[in-house]
RNA sequence: GCCCCCGUAGCUCAGUUGGAUAGAGCGACUGCCUUCUAAGCAGCAGGUCGCAGGUUCGAGUCCUGCCGGGGGCGCCA
């Protein structure tokens, strides 16, 4: 229905468009836009600015004649098209076409409202964090996980078959450096120069009762240390559907067969040795090794067969992979790669998410030098920790404070989102109290379509305050559509927070319940409390935080 | 040298893919609780959007060049 709104307003310009002789068919699409100000209208458009040349007009002329067109032929809930600046048509609509959202919220409910169908199936797996089993994960590991673990909460809202995949590095030198510090520490002997000195080696090898084998003991640490990784994951609503093995795909013999296919085209070829694969002919600015001169295979190979599987045999349409910008340099071999491969290059994502790292210190997994994301989940909470990393774009290399974020974590933005929550829960729980024939319909219904609706007078919402609500939920489709379309989740925490301050502003001045509300009124405003309500679960449920009924 | 990201209020960040008078939170100051939770609301202060050009009706947003910060350019993974 929101988006019925927009669709008339664009068929009503469009069609004053036609009779200057412009089709809007092709490129130009008619942008409509939320102005800043109230007073600029609901909603404004541009298309004046844009054609006004093509059409020999002044942009204010056209932009007049439009106007006048679209009041001789008003559409449902127009109230007037007005000329603004230099050419922009704003619309000014009726306070009923929010109370109609109010009632779309209510009847599609937490399942339906903001829920989008675009992805049409479309297999799409998600491969993120990934770090290593050498150690813990650090904060900046869950980051990227809030990130990606959101990120697929989208895609699975706008109608994607989602995968959450971790790829497990369970081999090769990393390992075998794991492995030598272990013994190491149960030898008392000191650790390599590139070794792994975190506590955590000292405690794993108090465990270990195998033999003095590099590799074994490496592998037997690196599945304690997963193990542990899986725990910390799912503290912050993490949950992966696959843990994809390094090793297995290295010792299934599908590296060298991938190799061997590909050398029948002339993007394989020997040198000093190594066989490398001529990425300089599909956009890399270097070609790379992928049998080693030894005999080895190197990592690209390796994360080429993946891939392959990824696609050519669980039939992904679409992969997308989050690495840390650190793994830049990595990104054009692997396009390269797989476009050797055969497999088109769009099909192939890859996000890279800037550094978090922490004031004051640098964070070495080696050294053992960096924070524990399981640490700052034991002080912020997971609700906490999680809002704070969605805060922001990925783009943006975050440096955290932990004396302020600590200091500060009674004012982490989550608590003023979850306050509300439970501002309407307590209401809610009040109504039920009082026998209100809203909530207890409500409490009964099985579902919101059976809900008394029909008898609830909307138009009874014209505060300020309860415009400006409906008009922030109203927006929530298209920013589910807009966050996954431009991989954002931070644009719903940004509304979130949004909507959180519209019903505190409301709350403060629109009383629910009381002897001084008519019933018809408390009524009406119940159920926009309850469309709020609904708004922000499907939110916070995108988010991955708690939606708490007490605070 | 080349590639990617960032530079917006004292601090942390948004900014509707180019729109109208650039917004939040924290911090400072000032008001508001006998009524659904004051983890709240309201007011006030704070800006040459790193710098310089360009593109056009219009630029924080796009292009070019500088400056500054972060990351990357292995037969490591």
């Amino acid at each position: 229905m929101i988006l019925a709104i927009v669709e008339t307003i664009v068929e009503s310009i469009a069609k004053a468009l036609n009779t200057f002789g412009v089709d809007l068919g092709g490129d130009h699409k008619v942008h409509l836009e939320r102005p800043a100000r109230a007073e600029h209208g609901d909603f404004s458009s541009n298309v004046c600015l844009v054609f006004a040349k093509k059409l020999g007009m002044a942009p204010r002329l056209l932009a007049e004649r439009l106007a006048e067109m679209i009041q001789a032929d008003p559409f449902e809930d127009f109230l007037r098209a007005e000329v603004a600046g230099p050419g922009f048509l704003n619309f000014y609509l009726a306070d009923s076409y929010l109370h109609k959202i109010t009632l779309q919220v209510l009847t599609e409910g937490e399942d339906n409202y903001a829920r989008h169908t675009f992805g049409n199936g479309q297999k799409v797996q998600l491969e993120f964090v990934s770090a290593n089993p050498t150690g813990p994960l650090h904060v900046g590991n869950g980051w990227l996980g809030s990130y990606g673990d959101a990120l697929a909460r989208l895609f699975e809202r706008t109608g994607h078959d989602v995968s959450r995949e971790y790829y497990v590095n369970d081999t090769g030198n990393q390992i075998r450096m794991l492995g030598e510090s272990l013994l190491a520490r149960r030898e008392g002997r000191d650790i390599p120069e590139e070794g792994y000195r975190g506590d955590y080696v000292g405690e794993i090898a108090d465990k270990y009762d195998g033999p003095n084998d590099v590799m074994t003991a490496g592998k037997f640490a690196a599945t304690v240390i997963l193990d542990d990784i899986k725990v910390t994951l799912e503290r912050i609503g993490i949950h992966y559907d696959s843990w994809y093995s390094q090793a297995s795909i290295e010792e299934s013999g599908k590296v060298a067969e991938m190799i061997d296919r590909m050398k029948t085209s002339d993007l394989v070829y020997e040198h000093e040795g190594a066989t490398w694969l001529a990425a300089t002919k599909l956009g890399d600015n270097r070609d790379r090794v992928l049998i080693k001169a030894n005999g080895d295979i190197t990592y690209l190979a390796g994360d080429l067969a993946y891939h392959q599987n990824k696609f050519l045999e669980r039939k992904f349409d679409k992969v997308i992979d989050i690495f840390g910008a650190d793994h830049h340099g990595q990104v054009a071999s692997l396009k390269a790669g797989v476009k050797a491969l055969g497999i088109a290059p769009d099909c192939l994502e890859v996000l890279l998410g800037q550094l978090v790292s922490i004031a004051g210190r640098k964070m070495s997994k080696r050294a053992g030098t960096y924070v524990k994301l399981d640490d700052l989940v034991d002080e912020l909470g997971p609700d906490a920790t999680r809002i704070l990393s969605l805060l922001s774009s990925i783009d943006q290399a975050t440096t955290l404070d932990l004396d302020l974020v600590t200091a500060q974590s009674a004012e982490n933005p989550v608590f003023y989102i979850q306050y509300a929550y439970a501002r309407i829960s307590s209401i809610q729980a009040m109504a039920r109290e009082q026998n209100l024939p809203m909530a207890l319909a409500e409490a009964n219904a099985t579902s919101a379509s059976t809900l008394p609706l029909a008898d609830v007078n909307l138009a009874l919402l014209s505060h300020p305050r309860e415009l400006q609500l409906v008009k922030t939920i109203s927006l929530l489709p298209e920013v589910v559509e807009q966050a996954t379309r431009e991989r954002a989740p931070h644009k719903v925490t940004t509304w979130v927070r949004t909507l959180a301050a519209d019903f505190h502003g409301f709350y403060h001045d629109c009383r629910v319940l009381g002897d001084d509300v008519s019933a018809d009124l408390t009524d009406a405003r119940y159920c926009l409390v309850e469309a709020t309500r609904i708004s922000l679960r499907i939110a916070l449920g995108l988010l991955g935080v708690t939606a708490p009924e007490r605070m």
